[in-house]
DNA sequence: CCAAACTAACTATGCTCATAGTTAGTTTGC
DNA sequence: GCAAACTAACTATGAGCATAGTTAGTTTGG
């Protein structure tokens, strides 16, 4: 259900297409939401009929046109209702550490890798969040120049707060991997010491 | 796919079946892969199917019986095969997060809830794990011990510490959630008193 | 001027997962 | 002695999601 109100959380910036959309979770939610054409399209569709966006044909160069939606009242209170709504948490599907539990059946190279792995996938996404986090500190971020100038004055400042304190979180889960895995590298260096000295000794 | 390596993981301690691996589900390995039974039922007889586990009828009572699955040589070279390779991560869906982003929708009181709210589901999942981690190091977790007795004694200390450092792990991403949420609630306190002022000066 | 890249909007298939319900035998506690 | 709780093993349905493929018009760069 949360890809619904992704999508909403968009549009009350202005109407967007199912293509604009789909470029923006390839961008700024999808950092917190992931979600391909294939889903964004057919919701689209679910929402209009809860009359929760309307969607018009408008022109697009000579012959071409598309679909542009626009969220309606209905879906302004409905999002509003989401995010007054406690929320629903998704059941634990860790893989990472499921695998890490069991390590002992990998090879110590095996296991480094692992947590190499681990590192440079959190670093990376770590680098994204840190340049995005700058660029709504900055202002240079587009999305967020948008959606201020369609929002009144006086919620400007919670609105920028609440996106950078946002990434802050994402970077600080980030981070926590990071040191974990760094910490899983030196575990598997005294395992291999420590079993290299019994069998040694 | 992970369900499967979770199964097989727990197969390699002894046979089990599909009731005792959905009970172990909502204790120890539940913690990181969480799996209701009506997944777990289907999900061996495809294994089975696979070659990575046989299952043999055993009487239960006087009338009753049941099915035991054990893992085969098959099954466990598929587990060391999947230790070493690579992980595919998900990609980011983190419905706390995306709420955050836009908690300028919610009123000041809602705000707080949701962060008093991921506070409070954290705080009881690091309780969780905090007791495991507990029970593992003491000796006392009865899923170890017999796993322990079924292991190799060159193994056991590598055994202990990988899920020793798994729960860890778990806690230390608890904390961050816990710490992030807090500052959720000191900002939602500013914002309000600077829009107070606003509106009041 | 034309190919390549991009914009636009899908459809199809199959796995994963949540939720709920069913059937039947066993053990435990009062 | 019997009800309640537990053990055991499913089935059914529908939502969510990944992956891949399709069709067609538009813009851009050499």
């Amino acid at each position: 259900m949360s890809l619904r109100y992704a999508l909403l959380a968009l549009l009350t910036v202005e109407p967007m297409t199912g293509y604009d959309l789909h470029k923006q979770f390839e961008s700024s939610v999808g950092h917190v939401w992931h979600a391909p054409d294939s889903q964004i399209y057919p919701e689209l569709k679910r929402m209009e009929a809860a009359g929760l966006v309307e969607g018009e044909e408008v022109p697009w160069g000579p012959r071409g046109k598309k679909r542009q939606y626009h969220i309606t009242d209905t879906g302004l209170a409905d999002f509003q209702a989401w995010m007054t709504a406690p929320m629903d948490y998704a059941r634990t599907r860790d893989p990472a550490h499921l695998k890490a539990a069991y390590l002992e059946w990998a090879t110590p190279e095996a296991a480094r890798e692992h947590f190499r792995a681990h590192i440079t996938y959190h670093e990376t996404l770590r680098l994204q969040w840190v340049a995005t986090a700058d660029a709504i500190r900055t202002g240079t971020s587009t999305m967020l120049h948008r959606r201020l100038q369609n929002t009144e004055p006086e919620k400007h400042e919670a609105t920028i707060a609440f996106k950078e304190f946002t990434y802050e979180g994402l970077i600080a889960k980030a981070e926590t991997e990071i040191a974990w895995a760094r910490r899983g590298l030196e575990l598997v260096d005294r395992l291999s010491a420590s079993s290299q000295s019994t069998t040694g000794g």
